[in-house]
RNA sequence: GCCGAUGUAGCUCAAUGGUAGAGCAACUGUUUUGUAAACAGUAGGUUACGGGUUCAAUUCCUGUCAUCGGCUCCA
């Protein structure tokens, strides 16, 4: 059974519970409007509008409350109403919202979030409707289209989650409602198994653990989402970098880096369609000479200009060129958060100038490398089809016609790659061409959005991109681009969630503690020329020195998620040899072996980027 | 940016209209330790920052900054 399956039978009863919801805040706060109330991702909620508004302390009130709805088990009724009926209903209960979304029914034939997306419904303007659907349970009557279980008793276990403010349609325009989110379950041991697995999520977030780790650190004075790296959070990305480029490298014959600045005169972006398109989200800087720079939101313009800065024969295509380097986005205050959303954006990025001809060859390339990377570091790939949306053609550089050869070619690889199985994304492309997006799961079952590769016909046409061709024309080339990680920082907000902090030895910031068990001075200085020998070899060792017993080292450097261990004493210094103790769930426990061995053993795992013990 | 909550020691948290306390971490001393927490002591705070009310503000009000949960946005 898929846990989509089970989502969609859930459905009703979740729903139920939104009405319940509404059913329990009708009684509470008489006057309260409401908007929509629908089912989503382990639960509901209900937009409202109550004065005065509401806090998460009216929560257990409102819950007490359901708990008499469902007592009274009220059975759902469902009704249909004559739409100018149902309209005069509403009107009589001051139900404001309801009435705009019965007008919209009468005008378009159906209601949505948003008004722009009525034309993927495929409902033309004079569709109509003479009728609604009415549910009824108890003293509340709502608009609804159903399904809804029986009764109110039969809506299994919830639990209220938080309230927070949403705007009525999804637009920023409108009024601010007050969502109430809560989850549902059949059971009560499903919702407490539910509530136990966000207490676990809560325990790997990445903020946490990149504390306790020091990972990265955020300064009041350096401002919000401009994380500063540690040495040992650097490591990891570092680790990464290299990896990701090692991959890169097998492609062809291989990219080239690069360097660019991360300034650039204005120019470069109107020609490229960015100042227009992201004006409000690009950092400007003023010259003491008045002219206007901006920091890079991205590479590929600069990019553009190396490629572009000599005559390109066919010969020399592809031309690719790789550099991994921060990106700046003024995002909004409001939506920054840990490293998921930040202003200061590391992308592994490379830019593949080639024909028409190669863009197959390159695509299955790069998907290659984007399937090494994550089989790598255990991540299970779903893709998405990220196509341009057809009524919003203005919103993108380049004609209907280059936007359907674009994604005719991408979606051939993507037959071929993936069969069926890939996700359509209408209106998810880039302003200038569509994408193939995949989609990581975590280890607890989240997915997040990874690497992307990118079609472009657009720059190529903005900035005149060609190379000379056999017959000696100038032929339009294509750009790919291809970030394997994406944003480093979001990756990282992943992956530290991923392995909750306990890193493969590859990427370990520290792979082995040495624990003396005393802090004689022949003792210590044994253990420092040991690390000075497994640092020699190009392990992360250290030593800790601390007044403590060795089960407090243990104890610490468990917590730390150290790859290994090796407490050192006596024993040691005779044999010279070392008793590896490995973290746990990191591989079997391993007896006593030689340094040499050890270190042999450790080298070959991190260069293997293996997960488990290699020793 | 919008709605709401929050901001006390490095971390996790407590307390109060009369200028703050614990555990862990740090440091010092004792101990010289063998596989997940030795013992004792010391130090550490303009209670995020600014303004206001008050005899008195960390506490109440307010502004700024930041964090968190959502909304909106996301090349």
């Amino acid at each position: 059974m898929s846990s989509k399956d089970n989502e969609q039978q859930l459905m009703p009863m979740r729903h139920s519970l939104a009405h319940v919801m509404a059913t329990a805040m009708q009684e509470l706060y008489p006057g309260i409007k409401f908007g929509i109330g629908p089912v989503v991702e382990h639960g509901f909620y209900y937009d409202v509008d109550v004065q005065p508004r509401l806090t998460e302390e009216d929560l257990p009130k409102i819950q007490a409350k359901m708990k008499e709805v469902i007592k009274a088990n009220y059975p759902f009724e469902s009704s249909t109403m004559g739409l100018d009926k149902a309209i005069g209903y509403f009107t009589d209960k001051e139900q404001t919202y309801k009435i705009d979304l019965l007008n919209d029914l009468k005008v378009h034939g159906t209601t949505v979030a948003k008004d722009i997306d009525r034309s993927q419904l495929g409902l033309g303007e004079d569709a109509k409707v003479d009728e609604v659907g009415i549910y009824t349970d108890g003293p509340f009557t709502d608009l609804c289209r159903g399904p809804h279980v029986e009764s109110t008793g039969k809506v299994g276990a919830f639990k209220l989650m938080r309230v927070s403010g949403a705007y009525w349609r999804g637009d920023e325009k409108n009024a601010q409602l007050q969502r109430v989110y809560g989850v549902g379950f059949t059971t009560k041991e499903e919702l407490n198994a539910h509530l136990e697995m966000l207490i676990q999520a809560e325990k790997r977030d990445h903020r946490k653990l990149g504390k306790e780790m020091d990972l990265f650190v955020f300064s009041d004075l350096v401002g919000q989402g401009l994380p500063l790296w540690t040495p040992r959070g650097t490591v990891i990305r570092e680790e990464l970098n290299n990896y990701v480029q090692e991959l890169r490298a097998t492609v062809g014959g291989g990219y080239g880096q690069v360097t660019i600045p991360h300034i650039t005169k204005k120019d470069l972006y109107e020609k490229s369609g960015h100042w227009d398109k992201f004006s409000n989200e690009l950092f400007k800087i003023k010259t003491r000479e008045g002219h206007i720079l901006a920091m890079k939101p991205m590479n590929c313009p600069h990019h553009a200009q190396i490629f572009d800065s000599r005559p390109r024969s066919y010969r020399d295509m592809p031309i690719r060129y790789r550099e991994t380097t921060m990106v700046y986005r003024d995002e909004q205050s409001g939506e920054l958060g840990g490293l998921a959303r930040v202003r200061s954006i590391t992308q592994d990025d490379a830019h593949v100038f080639c024909r028409t001809n190669q863009i197959e060859t390159e695509i299955v390339q790069l998907w290659n490398v984007v399937k090494g990377f994550y089989g790598t570091v255990g991540m299970d790939l779903k893709v998405r089809f990220s196509r341009h949306d057809p009524a919003k053609i203005k919103d993108h550089i380049g004609t209907e016609a280059t936007w359907q050869r674009a994604e005719a070619q991408l979606l051939e690889v993507l037959k071929r790659e993936a069969g069926d199985d890939y996700a359509d994304g209408l209106g998810e492309a880039a302003f200038y061409g569509p994408k193939i997006d995949f989609m990581a799961r975590d280890a607890i079952g989240r997915e997040h959005q990874v690497a992307t590769i990118q079609l472009d016909f657009g720059q190529p046409e903005g900035f005149d991109l060609v190379c000379t061709n056999e017959s000696g024309e100038r032929e339009r080339i294509v750009m790919i681009h291809c970030a394997i990680m994406g944003s480093l920082e979001r990756f990282l907000s992943v992956l530290i969630e991923h392995y909750a902090g306990a890193f493969p030895t590859w990427l370990a910031p520290e792979q082995v503690r040495l624990a003396p068990v005393n802090g004689t001075d022949e003792l210590l200085d044994f253990t420092y020329k040991l690390r000075d020998q497994l640092t020699a070899a190009g392990l992360r060792a250290e030593v800790d020195a601390s007044n403590e017993g060795v089960g407090k080292k243990i104890r610490t450097a468990g917590l730390a998620k150290v790859p290994y261990t090796l407490v050192i004493g006596e024993k040691e210094m005779e044999s010279g040899n070392v008793t590896p103790r490995l973290r746990q769930g990191h591989g079997e426990d391993v007896g006593e072996m030689s340094v040499e061995a050890f270190i042999t053993g450790v080298a070959r795992e991190a260069a293997e980027r293996s997960a488990n013990s290699k020793l």
